[in-house]
Parts: structure tokens; sequence; C-alpha cells
DNA sequence: TCCGTAATTGAGTGATCGTTCAAATAATTT
DNA sequence: AAATTATTTGAACGATCACTCAATTACGGA
């Protein structure tokens, strides 16, 4: 009964979450919205409510993808190292993308008065940390991570490290100079990982 | 001649620039300007031309301290890398200013084409990079530094450390954890450093 | 085929956006 | 004190902002 829906809830969210991650929460209007996902405003607001809810729903939907690959891309490598190459590789190489977080850039752009969307992204950033800890969890378990090591503060390492190489991405420099900082980067947290310091 | 200038110009960018810091570009509005800095509007259009040039120098006023600041803490500290602790410490914890910053919050909210704030903010972040040679050039004729090391690549990985951790820091964990990752950070810079690798 | 219902539309809301400029103000010079 | 000049003011501009809602459309069931 009634209308059938004529957008699918999933690739409107994908569309809304790439504008977003390009332009800001601020730097993007509801008019770029509309463009952007073909919508007119009332369905905008009918389905998600308002600007804001569609702006969590874009940090929800890239923190899945996120996690998903990462979780993915470590599980099917040959090795914890190897597929947190890969995915580190993966976030700083694909051109459509941004290079840099949406949430940390949600933590940099929004108002500081905006608690909600800031205890938000915070809250995906603590998650992901405990999602790089149950996947170094089984790297210690497999005898590839040291016992000896302390994988609560060296996912937290990474998490800086992949956070720092993303920002410093946008900067739009030689992929030769990137892919040197990466290969860098990876050594430290091996060199954590396997206890050799 | 003429009416003398109730406005010092350096002060004024400076609370310019605070506001933009905490709130970035499109999230700061003429009228938020105009409350904070103590101006009307044709004041401020007849000092700064429009709100971007505004923010020009008010990231030409951030960079300077930033650099300024960077250079005092190394070169009056007892080694290179003491005063490079000092200086990430003090971006980290003064409490008024955001952590993250100015220049990496500017390449994350500004709309991809935008191309002139964006590739200011690029430029200014090489600039920094440069300091950071220079003041490591000289540590490295004192002997702090390895004469084998890349000090261009490890300052690019200084820069990664600090925008990463400034960018965590955003998260407001409890001071220790930040603490810790500093040491970390400075441990990793300091092995590239003396060539012990 | 007509009705009930759900989804979509888009003109229109008041508020706020960045910006302008003629008028007012305060200093110096004549 | 009058004229000149530099600076500040604030009402007002058109454009755009996030958002609303009565009307329209497209479907399934009766």
């Amino acid at each position: 009964m009634g209308r059938q829906q004529r957008y699918d809830r999933t690739e409107t969210v994908e569309k809304a979450m790439n504008l977003f991650w390009r332009s800001g929460f601020s730097g993007t209007s509801m008019r770029d919205l509309e463009d952007c996902l073909d919508m007119r405003p009332g369905s905008i607001y009918a389905n998600f409510g308002n600007k804001e809810h569609l702006y969590i729903e874009s940090m929800d939907h890239y923190a899945d993808k996120t996690f998903t690959a990462f979780k993915s891309h470590v599980e099917n490598a040959e090795s914890f190292m190897d597929g947190l190459g890969i995915f580190i590789r993966q976030l700083l190489f694909t051109k459509d993308n941004p290079c840099s977080c949406l949430l940390a850039k949600t933590l940099a752009d929004i108002n500081p008065d905006n608690a909600a969307l800031r205890n938000k992204a915070s809250l995906m950033i603590a998650e992901f940390e405990d999602t790089i800890v149950t996947e170094m969890d089984k790297a210690v378990t497999s005898g590839e991570i040291s016992e000896n090591c302390d994988i609560r503060a060296l996912a937290r390492i990474i998490q800086v490290q992949i956070i720092g190489l993303r920002s410093y991405a946008e900067m739009q420099k030689p992929k030769a100079v990137i892919e040197k900082l990466v290969i860098d980067a990876l050594k430290i947290i091996n060199t954590k990982a396997t206890g050799k310091f």
C-alpha cells in the first residue's frame, strides 16, 4: 500500500557521506545535498529529519565501511601487519575520496559547542581503537605479535599514525613521499609489536 | 592626520585567529566575528577586505606564532629533542587553544574547490617542514643528530607525529594517555635521529 | 474504478549569510 | 574655527541558509 520508495536509503547516505566528507558539515548546504542526492527538500526531511541527523547517519555509514574494510584486509592478509599496510595504503591512495578521516575532520571542523556531533565522532574513533585491539589480540594468539606488547597502547599509536598520515596526505605531496612515510610508520608499529625495542 | 585607529591590527587578528581556530572558516560567521572583535562590519571590511582575507591573515599570524615558538623552544632547550618535547607538550596541553593544527584543519574543512586557502595551508605546512630541517641541521652540527640521518625524511615523520597527536588529542582523552603517546613519538623520532635502527 | 495511503514535490517561510556605502565621528592642518 | 582627511558606524542589500507543509503523485486493496 502507498507509493513505493524512489530512493535506496544506503545509496542516499553513501552520496551524502561523500559530499560531507569533501566539504564538511557547515561547508555543505541543503541545496548542495538536494543536487547531490537528486532529492527535493521535503523528501530529505521526511527521510532523515534534518541536516544534522543526515550527517550522523553519514558518520555511521563511514564507520561501518571503514571498520569493515579494516577487518577484511587484516583477516584476509597473510599477517596483521600486511593487512594493516594494505588498509592504510587504500585510505591514502584511493583517488575518489579525501585522504583524511571523516571522524577526525568532524572533531576538527564542528564547533566545540555542538557536543552531540563531537561526542559521536570521539566515540567512533574509540570504537575503531577497540577494533584494532581485537584484531591484534588474534595476532598475539597466532604468535605474530609479542605477548609482552601492550596492545592497547599500540592501538593508540596506530591511530596517531593513521590520522597523521591521512591528514598529511591532504597536502597532495608526491606519492613516493607518502609511500616512504607509510613504510616508516609500519616499521615503527612492527618494532613495537614484535617487542624488539 | 585623520581619525586615529581604534583597533590594534595584531590584537584584532589574534582574536579572529582564535575564533576561526575554534569554529572553522565556514563555521564562523561575520556576525560572530563582529562580536568577537567588537567591530562593526564596515570596519572589518575597511581593514581586511573580506572574510577570506581575514582568514588568510589569521593563518599568517598562526604560522608566525607557531614557528617562533618552535624555534625558541628548540634553541633555548638543552637539546633539539628536549626543545621538541617542550614544544609538542605546549601544543597539546595549553587549555585555551584547540589541540589540532589550524593549518591541518584548513586542509580538512575548506572545500576542495577553494584552491587559494588550501594551497596557502599546504605551503605553510611545507614551510614548517623547512624550519624543522633548519633546526635539525644545527643539531647535526652540534653532534646531537647523526650525520647519517636523512633529516628531510625525519622532518616529515615529525610532522606526521605532531599532526597525528594534535588531531588525536581533540578527543579529550585523559592527559596520561596523551603524555604516553608523546613519549612514544619522541622515542621514535630520537631513534631515527641518533641512527640507532 | 475509486479509495486509502505512503512518498515526493517545490514554492514559500523567516532567519541569517557576506557585503556595501552614505553618514557620522574624531583627529590633523590651515 | 573651518576645512581636510582618516576611521568607524550601522542600516540595508540581495543571496542563501535550514526547514515546512499543502498539494501532487503513484502505488495496493476493495
